[in-house]
DNA sequence: CTAGGATCTAGAGTCGGCTCTAGGTCAAGC
DNA sequence: GCTTGACCTAGAGCCGACTCTAGATCCTAG
């Protein structure tokens, strides 16, 4: 059993990862990989299957709205191997919440989104307005987040303003 | 009945928005907002409570991830006045399915986050490992999707590698 | 031998969304 | 009268994360 370790070049990590040979240079610029890129004949880059899945790893957590410095930051942990776990583990967590906390940021934001809609909806379409009992969609969960985003409140005049202003 | 017209300065307005007054006056130069901002004695801005409430829809769909250039676009069409609620409509829903795919995308990325969580609190507490039956939080829910993104399976070789690389 | 394409390095440029600076005006309080 | 502080304009600067350029090198195919 001969070590099967695969080959690739730059364009080809480029094609598996959605990455640009741009950005994979860049990213090994910034220290992002755990294992020094090897170098084939010519000075030419050779990645393996393990950079492949490190790579994928990244873009999760880049896609999650890790900054670079954090990510070179765990990138060093591994590479300094086992040992440092819980330096890793509250990166990690640390991460999570601050991507918790966009999904409940969004989520609000969803709620102010989905209310105009349903403005727009009714304004176009006023006859089955009533099928929408309500535009925000869980009003019931918690009016006071509604409200406290100024969500739920209709004009604040005898006379409505436009729609949009309809907070 | 007087109108009960508020006038804000910049600094209040900055104040009660969190915006600060470079930012206002940056929306301003920018067409964000719906009405000219009115000036007072000295050339000075003059906010009413409309501005704010336009200000805090504007910061949601910001923190939403709209582009300002969306965001002029609303603004546009509000300035318009009634008639083209279509097109808010259309904008609202476009902005409403990024939003859902965005607050989606994020919560695959936590499932990946929650399993290294899970991992790095395994191999430092092994003995309560049993306890946490899998990493994943709901891996019964769809096993392809987390698959899809190399959650689930383990080392390719004979020998565990490094627990980083274990996606 | 030569042309094409992939790769190399170092560094400049881009983009979005503010943020800050410079230099000036204005109103209130000491 | 003078200082202080909020405000004004126009425009420069910044930050993150790439993206692109220039000019060179190298491999492969015809």
């Amino acid at each position: 059993m001969a070590e099967v370790t695969t080959n690739l070049s730059i364009g080809q990590v480029a094609e598996r990862t959605g990455l640009s040979v741009h950005a994979l240079r860049f990213y090994e610029h910034e220290g992002l990989f755990v294992n020094p890129v090897r170098r084939g004949p010519g000075g030419r880059r050779v990645y393996s299957q393990d950079d492949v899945d490190w790579l994928t790893v990244c873009i999760i957590l880049r896609a999650s709205g890790m900054p670079l410095p954090a990510l070179r930051r765990y990138a060093d942990l591994v590479r300094q191997g086992a040992g440092n776990e819980e330096e890793r583990l509250t990166l990690m967590r640390e991460h999570q919440a601050h991507v918790t906390a966009q999904i409940g940021r969004l989520a609000e934001c969803l709620d102010l989104i989905r209310f105009k809609v349903g403005v727009y909806e009714d304004v176009l379409d006023p006859d089955s307005a009533g099928d929408r009992q309500c535009h925000a969609a869980s009003p019931s969960a918690n009016d006071e987040d509604a409200n406290s985003i100024g969500l739920i409140d209709g004009p604040r005049g005898p006379m409505a303003p436009d729609p949009a202003l309809s907070l």
